[in-house]
DNA sequence: GCGACAG
DNA sequence: ATCTTGTCGC
């Protein structure tokens, strides 16, 4: 029932998917949120080695309790294969398949995966930001482009990464003495933002509850179980 | 030219 | 991403 604008076909080579990446990024606006956050979704992917079967889901949770509040999964086909940098177009596709399931519009939604802090600044939190036209930013595990000092080890502390003399992210550490995560906004959102709602989304885990759960839920849908916690 | 390289 | 046991550190 979630609707998302549908700007362009998904059929490509990675080379026309990259010169699509140069024309989309002039769409993307960082900017500060326009509306409070009450639902934040985190989004996933999950499949087995070797195959081209993969499963998708959303987990939508109330910001202030992180009580799951909907979630969806989809089964789907990967047509286009992993390439650094052009991760959106192998998973996007699954993933617009999820949104179109839910019910609930979510008023932000948190990437596996990197917002602007992308080597032309279209990441896949930034290029699904488009297509749904709702605040999207990424949190990483590992880095794609970009180099940053350590953040001190508590939580909460954060150094910004740079690439080009740009800063397009932040390592920001989400428990103590455990590696950062990697932050970067990607459409409709700023950065600080963006570290704001990942420190609020804190399940006592690395990885941020939006994240987690989905996480949680595609694997045991890929393993065909019903309860994903 | 060589290495790095989200999931 | 996925395949997997034990193991080092707090």
């Amino acid at each position: 029932m979630a609707r998302f604008n549908n700007l362009h076909n998904w059929t490509l080579t990675p080379a026309e998917a990259v010169a699509l990446q140069q024309q989309l990024r002039s769409e993307i606006r960082i900017e500060p949120l326009t509306r409070p956050v009450e639902t934040i979704a985190g989004c996933d992917i999950s499949f087995n080695k070797f195959e081209e079967t993969v499963y998708a889901g959303i987990v939508v949770l109330q910001l202030d309790t992180l009580e799951v509040v909907e979630e969806v999964g989809v089964i789907s086909t990967a047509t286009f294969p992993y390439v650094p940098g052009l991760l959106s177009f192998r998973e996007g596709p699954a993933l617009l398949d999820a949104w179109a399931k839910l019910k609930i519009e979510p008023d932000v939604v948190m990437f596996d995966g990197q917002g602007i802090a992308h080597p032309r600044r279209i990441g896949i939190a930034s290029h699904m930001g488009l297509f749904i036209d709702r605040p999207a930013f990424g949190c990483a595990k590992s880095v794609l482009v970009g180099k940053y000092d350590e953040p001190a080890p508590e939580r909460g502390n954060w150094s910004p990464m740079v690439h080009y003399r740009e800063v397009i992210g932040a390592a920001l550490r989400t428990k103590d003495k455990v590696n950062p995560v990697y932050v970067s906004p990607g459409h409709l959102i700023d950065m600080e933002t963006a570290i704001d709602l990942t420190l609020r989304c804190n399940g006592g885990y690395r990885i941020p509850e939006p994240t987690r759960r989905a996480h949680n839920l595609v694997n045991a849908l890929r393993r065909g179980e019903r309860a994903a916690d």
